[in-house]
DNA sequence: CCTGCAGTACGACTTGAGTCGAACTTAGCA
DNA sequence: TGCTAAGTTCGACTCAAGTCGTACTGCAGG
């Protein structure tokens, strides 16, 4: 609980997917290690990703173009990958959009605070 | 200031320097960046270093060699650079030994909670 | 003085991460 | 049927990081 999480109740995400597709392959919160979180977390992108959806919207996942990013798709897929295989966040298909959202009762459950500092970071100027 | 003037429990550190030697090159509080620090908290290593000054003793600084870490030489003080330049530890030298203790009031002043997630952490195994 | 010890400095090697272009996959739509 | 858009996959490149051996510095004790 605390900061970030808010309200958990009723997430009524979409235009009803009749079930959610079944998340991309990720690691279990028992697999969570804080090293690789860390790690993951200590890229600046990686952390304007994680922090946009901490503090813009946490009630919906967004697609990789959502964040508005000037890269190349493939430097994006990779940076996408790299959180959701350390087990930041969560990613579903829907139809040909890869959304995101990120695993907050996962990482407040292992690792209490650590949400809280990236939605305090401040990008570097 | 103050040095070990009102403690009278004679902490017996060394052949009393009259001041402490100052800290190694290191960033200033507001140089602190988490994407750094985050990064340098990425490895096991380095997570054990901290961890094991902030569990098992705050109160003095510490030498490389009482880690007891199986490694050479020079990748000991590769580590404990990485973390001192990132502004995890602060480093005086000692004589011959550098001694290292973790910027605790730093750290808690700009990312509350980090350091109580390095100190729960477990080393896998 | 000379040796031993704590630790650094430097350089070499290897691996992994970040970056990107180009080709491919697939859903939706006309 | 074919186009477009979102995103992946693959491979190449570059650069930083981790690892280690060896040589060096500088204090201490015989």
């Amino acid at each position: 609980m605390s900061s970030t999480a808010g309200a958990t109740a009723a997430i009524k995400v979409l235009p009803a997917p009749p079930g959610l597709p079944e998340p991309l392959p990720e690691p279990t919160v028992e697999e969570l290690r804080l090293e690789t979180v860390l790690g993951a977390l200590s890229d600046p992108l990686r952390l304007t990703i994680v922090r946009k959806l901490l503090l813009e919207s946490e009630q919906f996942d967004h697609s990789c173009g959502w964040f508005g990013f000037d890269r190349p798709k493939s430097s994006l897929t990779h940076h996408f990958k790299a959180l959701r295989e350390a087990g930041v966040t969560r990613q579903r298909q829907y139809g040909l959009e890869r959304r995101s959202h990120v695993r907050i009762d996962d990482l407040n459950a292992c690792f209490p605070g650590l949400l809280d500092l990236v939605a305090a970071w401040a990008p570097e100027v």
